[in-house]
DNA sequence: ATGCGGACCTGTTAGC
DNA sequence: TGCTAACAGGTCCGCA
């Protein structure tokens, strides 16, 4: 039973992100979309014949079609009448990572009375959102952190590090223009480059750069999960 | 409440 | 080279 909405002559007022969601505010309601793995929106022309996945147009009144193209649909697009925020999606995230309401405080507090992995108490979002697999191996690595020591037994002093590292991590990725490993492309139809700043993830069995161990590669949750066993503990 | 496994779906790559 | 299986950047759900 799909849900109808007339958005012809709508208006997008703004667009908006929260943790990985983009929120299409207009008038009569919002619309929430998530890329998921493979999901992309794409400017284009009216004429623009569809491709392969292509799901969704919408057609604008200059010209351009926004376009959504998503090959293993594991993202989504929602239509909320009432505040997108509330949305059940949306309304348990956690803090924004770059927000001064991400922090060592917070991150500390939370991971108390968590008995879960570091690494999944990181990649969950109602701790933080945004920290996805790449990034929490990363991070994990760069803050000296065994993904698999349990969130209650890291101490206050290795969780100011791990904030830290997580913030600074996302940074330096976004201004690198993210991590393409396949097919991922910016706006532009770009490759992002931090993958050339990894330094454990996609580097299993390979030589740590900072002390040249071999470098292991487990599961945690099904997620590939690579750490140095010298540097991280 | 928390933690874990399974699910969603398709394309690419690794391995036989 | 060709087929098959495993795996992939995310996150929700249901069950224990």
């Amino acid at each position: 039973m799909a849900l109808k909405v007339e958005l012809s002559g709508e208006v997008i007022s703004s667009i908006k992100r929260r943790g990985k969601y983009l929120i299409f505010h207009s008038r009569l309601g919002s619309l929430i979309s998530h890329l998921g793995m493979s999901g992309s929106f794409r400017i284009l022309s009216n004429s623009t014949a569809p491709k392969k996945h292509d799901h969704v147009d919408f057609i604008l009144e200059n010209g351009k079609t926004l376009r959504y193209n998503d090959p293993r649909r594991f993202g989504c697009i929602l239509w909320e009448k009432g505040d997108a925020y509330q949305h059940p999606l949306l309304s348990g995230l956690g803090p924004e990572p770059l927000s001064a309401e991400f922090n060592e405080d917070v991150l500390f507090k939370k991971s108390r009375n968590r008995k879960t992995s570091v690494k999944t108490f990181i990649m969950d979002s109602k701790t933080v959102v945004g920290v996805g697999n790449i990034y929490a191996n990363e991070a994990l690595f760069s803050a000296g952190i065994h993904p698999k020591r349990l969130a209650n037994r890291v101490s206050k002093k290795r969780y100011v590090t791990l904030t830290h590292s997580i913030k600074q991590i996302l940074l330096r990725a976004v201004s690198m223009g993210g991590t393409t490993l396949r097919d991922f492309t910016n706006e532009d139809g770009k490759p992002g480059y931090f993958s050339q700043s990894l330094q454990v993830y996609g580097r299993a069995h390979k030589p740590c750069i900072h002390c040249a161990t071999t470098l292991k590669e487990i599961r945690i949750n099904q997620r590939s999960t690579v750490y140095c066993s010298k540097c991280q503990n």
